[in-house]
DNA sequence: AATGAATGAGCTTTCATTCAT
DNA sequence: AATGAATGAAAGCTCATTCAT
C-alpha cells in the first residue's frame, strides 16, 4: 500500500519518507525553473530526481498534491523567516520597511523556490478552471501587509487612504515584490541591495503623510 | 492549399479569411480566460469557436503562430491607444500620469485580451525552455516608461535616481499595471477610477523631488 | 458539376481539361521525386502546381485515380517508345539487346516519371492491403521479355532454360532495369552509355548457348 | 521514466524490456508485410501486438527509432548468417556463388523481415526528403560484393570489367537479390531451389572469363 | 519501499475529400 | 472552371495515473 492511502491517524510517515518527499519537492522546483509550469511533467521531474515516476505517485496522491506541497513549504519557510523580523519592529514605518526588505532577502536566497511558487499559483487550476491557490494566497499574502498599512493609518504616520486605496497599496507592494522575483530570474546579476533600497524608498514616499 | 502557405507578407488574404483569423483569436482569448494557458488546447478553442480543429490549422501554421497573433494584436491595439495620449503631454509628470491612466483604461476595456497576453507571455516557451516573448516584451513595454523617467530627471522635475534605480522604478510601475490586470480578473467589480487615482498618487509621490 | 461525375458517354473533355490533367500529373511526378510516395500529399502536389487542392479533386475522382494516371501515362509512353524498336529487330538476341537498350534510354530521358511510377507501383495499395498495380504491372512488363526469351529458346540461339528459369531470367532482367532507375536518381551523373553496355553484356552472356 | 531515457548505451535494459522490444519489432514486420510501409501506423502495429500505442512509445523514442531497429536487427541477422559462409570459401567464384546462395536462403527463411526492411529502406526519409538509410545500406550491402568482384578480377578468374562496370555488376546482383524477395512475397510458392540455381548460373556466366 | 510496465485520454498536426459559390 | 473553406478521421506523441511485483 502506498503511503498516501492511509487514514489521517496513520500519518506515521517515516524519516526516510519525509526525506523523499522533500527531495521530490526540490526537483519540482528545479524542473519548473528550467522548463516552466506547463512543461514540468512528472516524467521531467522524475528524470531530474533520478527516480521512476512511480515513486512520485507513491509519495504524493497526485500531481496536484505535489505542487501544493511546493507552495506550502514556501509559505512556511517564508512566514517563519519574515514574521519574527516584522514583530521585532515597533513602528508601522519600520514594519513596512522590514516587510519589503525581508521579502526581497528571502526571495534572493530562495530564488528558484519562489519562482516555482509564482508559476504554480498563477497557473494551477481546478477542474472548473478556477485558480486553485488564489484564495489561500490572498489570505496568507495580503492580510499582513494590509494590517501594517491600517496600523500606520491609525497611528497617523501614514497618510489617509481613501476608499479602497489601502488595498491598492497592499496589492502594489505585493506586485512589486513578486515582480522582483521574476526580474531576478531573468537577470540573476541584479544588484539586490540597490533594488531593495529603491523599493523601500518608493513605498516610504508613497505611504508617508 | 491553406491560407498560410502564401507569401510571407500574406498580402492576399481574403476578407473572410481575416475575419476568421480574428474570430479564432477572439476564441483563444476567451478560452485562456476561462481555463488558463495550460488548458487552452486547440480542441478547447475550436469548441468555443464552434468549428473543427482543422479550421484553426487552416488559418494558422501552428499553435505558436496563433498565440503570437494574440500578442501582436494586443501590442498594436495597446500602443495605438496609449501613444497619442502620451505624446499629447508636455511635462514628464503629465506623461507618467497619462501612462498609468491610459494603461489602466486600456486594460479595463480589454480585460480578457490583456489577461490572455499576460498568460501567453509568461508561459509560452521555445523548445529550449526560454520564454518566447520575453525579449520583444521588454523592448515594447519598458523602453517608453524608462524614457519618461529619464526625461523627468533631465528636466529636474523627478528626483535623482541613483544607480539602476530608474530601472527599478520602471519595473515597479509595470508590475503595478500588470498586477492590476490580474486583480481585475479576480475581482471584476473593482472600482477602476479609484484604483487609477491611487496608483497615480503612489508613483507621483515616488518620483517627485 | 465536376468533370468526373459525368457518365462515360459524356467523356467530352475539353482541350484545356486535358492540359490541366497533364499539368497535374507532371506535378505529381515532381512531388514524388522530391519527397517520396508517402509524403506526396495532395497539398504538396497542389503547391507545386500553384493551384488549389480543389482543382485536383475537380479533375480526378480521388488520389487513387490521379496516381493511376501517372502509371498509365508511363505505360503508354514507354511502350510506344520501346515496341517499334523491338519489332524492328529480327533476331531474339537483337530483341533482347534492344529491350535493355531502349528501356535504359527511356528511363534516362524520363528519369522522374519512371522513378515516380516505381514508387507508386511498389507502394499504392487497395483497402485490403494488396498492391494495386501488381497484376497490371506483371502483364505489361513481363510478358514481352518472356516472349523474347521463349522465342530465343525455340530458335536455339538462347540456352535451354530448365523449369521456371525463363521466368527467373525475365525477372532478373526487369529488376536490373528498375534498379537502374533507382541508381540513376541516387547518382544522376551516372555514365548511362557504359551502364547500358555492361547490362547488355551481362544478359547476353547469361542467355547465350 | 520510460526505458529509453537511460544512457545512450542502454546497458541496463531488463530481460522483459528486451523481449517487449523484440515483440514490437516483430509486429512492425508483420504490419508492414500486411499493409505496406505507408499504412503501417503505430495504431496498426499496436493493434497487431494487442497492446496500446503508449507501450510502443514507452519502448521506443519515436517511430523512426522503431523502424531503425527493424533494419538493424536485419543487418545483424543477415551478416552473421552470410559472412561465415563466404569466409569459408577460398575462390572468388565460390564466394560469389555462396553470396547469392546464402542471401536467397536467408531471405527465404526471413521473408517478412527482409520484405519489411526493403519497404523501410526505400521509403523512410529524413525531414529534408532524403532517404534515411540509403548511405548505411550502401556501405553494408555493396562493399562486400564489390570486394568479391575485385578479388576475382585480380586473381584473373573473372573477366576484366571496364570502366565502372564492376559497380554495375554489383548493383545488378543486388537488384536480383532484392527483387527475389519481392517476388517471393507476391508468389510464396516459388521454387527457391530452382530460383537460386538459375541466379547462380546467370551471374557465373556474366562474370566468367 | 520502490519500480517498471502499461494504459487511455488528450495533445498538435496533417490529410483526402466535399461543397457552396 | 475553379476556388476557398471546412470537415473529420487518423497520424505520432506525451502525460498522469494505476498496478503487480
Amino acid at each position: 500500500m502506498s503511503i498516501k492511502n492511509k487514514t489521517n491517524e496513520q500519518k506515521e510517515m517515516s524519516f526516510i519518507g519525509k526525506a523523499r518527499r522533500a527531495q521530490i519537492v526540490e526537483c519540482v522546483i528545479e524542473t519548473i525553473t528550467e522548463v516552466g509550469y506547463a512543461q514540468a511533467s512528472l516524467g521531467q521531474i522524475a528524470k531530474r530526481a533520478k527516480i521512476s515516476k512511480g515513486v512520485i505517485s507513491y509519495y504524493f496522491t497526485n500531481k496536484e498534491e505535489l505542487l501544493e506541497q511546493v507552495v506550502i513549504d514556501y509559505y512556511i519557510a517564508c512566514q517563519s523567516f519574515i514574521w519574527p523580523q516584522i514583530e521585532a519592529q515597533t513602528s508601522p514605518k519600520g514594519m513596512l520597511q522590514t516587510y519589503i526588505e525581508s521579502n526581497l532577502k528571502f526571495i534572493d536566497e530562495n530564488r528558484k523556490h519562489v519562482f516555482a511558487v509564482i508559476e504554480i499559483v498563477s497557473n494551477e487550476r481546478t477542474d472548473e478552471g478556477k485558480l486553485r491557490f488564489a484564495a489561500k494566497h490572498d489570505d496568507t499574502i495580503f492580510l499582513p501587509i494590509e494590517n501594517i498599512l491600517r496600523l500606520g493609518m491609525q497611528e497617523g504616520v501614514f497618510r489617509e487612504f481613501f476608499a479602497m486605496s489601502s488595498r491598492v497599496m497592499a496589492l502594489t507592494i505585493r506586485h512589486a515584490i513578486d515582480g522582483f522575483s521574476l526580474e531576478l530570474m531573468r537577470n540573476p546579476d541584479l544588484n539586490v541591495k540597490d533594488y531593495t533600497k529603491e523599493l523601500i524608498t518608493i513605498f516610504e514616499r508613497a505611504t508617508q503623510k
